[in-house]
Parts: C-alpha cells; sequence; structure tokens
DNA sequence: GAGCTTGCCTTACGTCGTAAGGCCAACCAT
DNA sequence: ATGGTTGGCCTTACGACGTAAGGCAAGCTC
C-alpha cells in the first residue's frame, strides 16, 4: 500500500544505540536472565555474532545499559532541580534522589545490575557531579560533601539495598503464614513482635508491611539531619 | 607406613559441611568466577554430579554461601557485645557493625554475593534479630526500629555500597593519571575538585583517598545520631 | 545370600559467550 | 564498466557451564 519508490527496507542497519534501546525494552520486559547475545540478536532480527560489530561484547552490552540508565537519572534529576529553583540544599537533594528512584522503579533490575559491575560506566560519574555541585552550592566543604556522598550510598540512585526479600510472593493463604510466623517466633522473638506490630497498625497492609518510600525519606530526612550540623556556611 | 589397620580410607565421605567449607576455602582463595560446580567437585576429589547427593543445586550452594557468612557474622556481632557489657545502645551497634565489617573484610566476595541473591536465606534473620534486640532493649519502639534496619542497609552486614569502584587498578603511573585528571575536569568540575581537595590534604595517600573505615564510621554516626532523637525512652 | 539403600561416577543435553572466517552488496578509483 | 576494497551480516565451531538420567559397586538389613 502506497508508494513503492522507497521498495521496503529490509531493516535498519543496526547500531549501538538500536541494540541498547532493544536490550533494554527486553530486559525491562523480560527481566535480566532473559538478556542473551543469541536473544537480543534475535529481539534485532539479526544473528547473534552480528552484535560483536556494534558491542564490544557482553559486558560492554551491561556497561551500556548501566550508562542509560545513569543518563535518564541524570537528566531526570536535573530536571527535578531545575523545575523548583530557590530552595534549600536538603530539597534540592531530596527532589534529585526521588528523580533517581522514579527511573529506578521503571528498571527494576537496575539496582542490581549496577552493584554487579565490576566497574562504574562513566555516565554514573556525571550524575555524581550533579550531586556536589548542589552540596557545595548548598554550602558544604568537598570534604564533608565526599562523606555525604558515601552516606547516601545507593539512595542517591533512587534504590535502597533490600535486605529483606519478599521471598518470591509465596504463602499464598493465611493458615501457612501464621505457622511460619509461629515458627519464627521460637527462633527469632523481636522480628516476629515487629513484624506483628507493625502489621497491626499499618495503614495499608496491601502494601505489604515495608512502605519503601517511607523507609527511602525516611533514611534521607536522618541523613540530611546529620549533615546539615556539618554544614559551614549558610 | 605405620599400621595399615585403618588401611587408608581413600576419603572422608562427603557431605553438606565439607563441600560448604571447600566453596568458601575456594572462593575466598579465586573470587566468585572459580566457583563452578565440576570446580568445587575437582578441589574435593570428587566428580560434578556427586555434590548433588548433598546440595541441591547450585543455587543452593550460594545460599549456604551466604547462609555461613551470616552465621559467622552473628557469633562474631554477638561475641562483641558480650565483650563489652553495660555500654550504650550505638557502642553497642558499632561493635555489631564493625564486628560484621570485620568478617567482611576476610570474605570480600560476600557483599556481590548477598544482594545478588534472589532471596536471603534464614541465618541472615537471626542476625537482625540480635540488632532489633538491641535497638528495643536501647529503648526504641518497633516502629522505630523497623525504621532504622531499613536505614542502616547494609551496614548493618558491615559494608557500605560502593559505588565508586577501584576501576581496577590501572592508571600505573603518574602522567596517565595526571591526563585522566586533566579530562575528568572538563566534564566533571565538582568530582575533579572534590578529588583534588581530597587528595592533597590527605594523611596518608597511600591507601588512596577514600579511607572506608572513616566513612563508615562517619556514616554511622549520622544515623545514630539521627536515631537518638526518635527514641523513646531512657 | 537376596534385596535394598547409599555414594559416587559416566554420559549426554542444552545453553551460554565468542573466536575464526565466509559471503555478498555497496562503494571507490580507474 | 570494472576490478579492488571495505563493511555488515552470517555460518560454523569450541569450550565452558548447570544438571537430567542412569550405571555400578560397597555395605546394610532380613
Amino acid at each position: 500500500m502506497g508508494s513503492r519508490m522507497e521498495a521496503r527496507k529490509p531493516r535498519e542497519p543496526l547500531s549501538r544505540e538500536r541494540a541498547l534501546a532493544s536490550a533494554i525494552a527486553l530486559v525491562d520486559a523480560e527481566g535480566m536472565v532473559a538478556l542473551t547475545m543469541r536473544r537480543l540478536a534475535a529481539e534485532l532480527g539479526v544473528e547473534a555474532m552480528s552484535l560483536y560489530h556494534h558491542l564490544p561484547g557482553k559486558a560492554g552490552l551491561l556497561d551500556g545499559l548501566v550508562d542509560a540508565v545513569a543518563a535518564e537519572i541524570t537528566s531526570a534529576a536535573e530536571q527535578a532541580e531545575a523545575d523548583a529553583p530557590g530552595v534549600d540544599w536538603r530539597t534540592r537533594l531530596r527532589l534529585r534522589f526521588l528523580a533517581a528512584r522514579t527511573v529506578m522503579l521503571r528498571h527494576p533490575w537496575a539496582p542490581a545490575l549496577l552493584s554487579s559491575r565490576p566497574t562504574v560506566p562513566a555516565g554514573v560519574y556525571a550524575y555524581y557531579d550533579g550531586i556536589l555541585a548542589t552540596l557545595v552550592d548548598g554550602g558544604f566543604s568537598y570534604r564533608i560533601a565526599h562523606r555525604a556522598l558515601h552516606a547516601f550510598g545507593s539512595l542517591a540512585l533512587g534504590f535502597a539495598q533490600e535486605v529483606f526479600r519478599p521471598d518470591a510472593g509465596g504463602e499464598a493463604d493465611a493458615e501457612a503464614a501464621e505457622a511460619a510466623m509461629v515458627a519464627l517466633a521460637e527462633r527469632l522473638p523481636h522480628l516476629a513482635a515487629m513484624v506483628a506490630a507493625e502489621t497491626h497498625d499499618a495503614t495499608d497492609p496491601t502494601l505489604g508491611w515495608c512502605d519503601s518510600q517511607t523507609e527511602f525519606e525516611f533514611t534521607l530526612d536522618l541523613l540530611f539531619d546529620g549533615l546539615e550540623r556539618h554544614r559551614s556556611s549558610a
């Protein structure tokens, strides 16, 4: 239908950008386990070895993914900060970190990937440079700013180290959960008591008893409060 | 030589414990990449498939490793706290976390492994129960204690999320480092300034410009100070 | 002694990343 | 036009990996 002048170009010529974009889409949809060279190639209508003309191997592909996410975070954070001019340093940082968090929620695989990479791609540094700018502009010395970066840890990138995993859903019915709870209470009394206490007066138990957003911001405030006392000037 | 009564038992019968111990030794020595079923079996003088009579597959092996490290941390933390009776909650927690840190320094692969596991083995929960005990005993409500656990994140397990990686040694000579520094300063002025500032007045430049121990304790103090204000009683 | 269990081994399958080289269309200078 | 060169994609193949299926031999119970 329509003009045949352009005929059908059987496919556009494949490139690093196209490969990365396709990889991100694939991982968003099916998780990191689905990201193999063969599978990604198939997704692009190509054979596996063809990818090596545009990417320096699997490791390079993963670095590219991290860089892409870092770029997404950087622009989101920069825009968030620009949208609210004239606020104090901690509000600016909070905006940055929460912007980063929305990006991470779009790419749930990113935290694990980022912390599994043996080296940090360049894009991540660019993001940290922006945080430093905010800190220094807010009156912090480079020494304290440096420590602040370490203190923020992964929070700066929008995610918190999850030590309590969801345990893969499981425990569909209440009786199994109850049994698990009893077993828990025997060996781990305080953990059991905490779960019990938090579950009872939870405002929204459907979301599970850990509201990540609340925890995230609580930790941020702890750190911001502490840092405020180390600030040089006003 | 000597009595042949016992003959030579060609090897003792292999067990989950022996397999885990050997796996830890292997990973301590050569890193996670060296840990394959075949290699571990060879280390035990056995064929790969024999491991499956004692371990439920590779994933189970990794969970076993995490559990073993968690147990090591738990006992180290418990002992550290027991050795200093009558101190306040934050000192007790600091002792626990620093004890965990010494264990993690013995097993540098453990942080990455722990955060890459899809689920958390039981031993980790036991450790967290001890932390909760300390917090509650120190006058915290379960609600705040819960948030404190999230705030501590990986610090409670003795390691900090490393965002700045060592970049694989590299840059052997000063001129290459200098060139990298100049390139850095153009695009990332604040990062460059921070590195410069921290390098110049570093007391011990040989250790690199990030003293992890100092950063670790700095962050702990930030969090402890913040939590103190949320404590219920004395 | 027969039968069963236990502990280890052998073989084999499918998947992974990727090294080596082949094919073919597009482009260039002649 | 034409022969050479280049670059994008494909084919084939190798050596890992985790592990399913089954074999074989020693020691136990009755």
